[in-house]
DNA sequence: TTTAGAATTAGAATGATTCTAACTGCATTG
DNA sequence: CAATGCAGTTAGAATCATTCTAATTCTAAA
């Protein structure tokens, strides 16, 4: 057992940089780098098994394992964000402001939308009194512009 | 049991009633009945196995697949809703009043909060000009009460 | 360089849900 | 009332998403 344990707060160089967004903690291993940046550069909420696939052109030998690696700590670090709309495949998003999502019962794609003006669900629901909120979660199920055109 | 004449589209006779609420339209078999009072009397949002569970003392023989069965019905014709909150399991609710889920990160529970006024996401959140609103989730996640005293 | 711990991996395991094919029972038809 | 047909039900298999495991590799501190 080492009997001197001094590297406490992990001192960034190295590969052991990390990201300076919101004061986060994530080693930003080069796995972890790539599908942080697939993700960012995407905007339709692709699933863990969509990232891989975007993944392999850059990092040919990625397993899903290391995908769902990559994401969880993405996601604790708050690097990231886990969206459920449905059954199924959890998907995944880098959007970092405020938002909510969209979600077209016709064509199946997930909308960012941004709020125009401060929301506090407590103004419209009766939470119990000493409820602490941590976040919200709103998704609007419908049809978008496109197909709701048709 | 009632044996009964004529059903031009599909008259209520013997099982073949249907439940008359929100105008649904759903064959209310003993299954059926069952599992949607089972929900109708549950408050805590259970999965389809908390469902068979509760389920099996009236009838011992009912399986999962049955279980999945009604509860897709169910959901189809409005009288129960589909709840996702995490992943891994759904869970159902039979409360059909209007009202939000809020989620105890500690404990688990899930609290159904009802409306104090109304409320139109389209005044918070910039939706693309022609998208149609069918239905609104919202899910608040945090502490309950009971949680956050400790 | 050595070493401990973190990251990565393939593949196995798990868990939730859906599918399949056979069977049952009710209700309309003959 | 018997025959027929279809919806409902079933067990178990199949599928799909995700997590776990155990072995291996990598990184940074000593």
């Amino acid at each position: 057992m080492p009997p001197s344990p001094s590297r406490t707060p992990a001192k960034p160089t190295g590969l052991d940089c990390r990201l300076a967004v919101l004061g986060s903690d994530v080693r930003l291993t080069p796995h972890r780098r790539e599908v942080f940046e697939v993700l960012a550069s995407s905007t339709d909420h692709p699933t863990a098994y969509d990232i891989l696939d975007r993944v392999k052109s850059r990092s040919p030998g990625m397993s899903l394992a290391t995908v769902y690696n990559c994401l969880e700590h993405l996601t604790t670090a708050g690097l990231i964000k886990l969206v459920h709309l449905e059954r199924g495949q959890s998907r995944y998003c880098a959007n970092l402001h405020e938002h909510i999502h969209f979600h077209c019962e016709t064509c199946g794609k997930v909308i960012d939308a941004h709020p125009t003006t401060d929301f506090d669900p407590a103004k419209f629901w009766n939470l119990p009194a000493g409820t602490k909120i941590a976040r919200t979660d709103l998704a609007i199920h419908g049809t978008c512009s496109k197909c709701a055109a048709q």
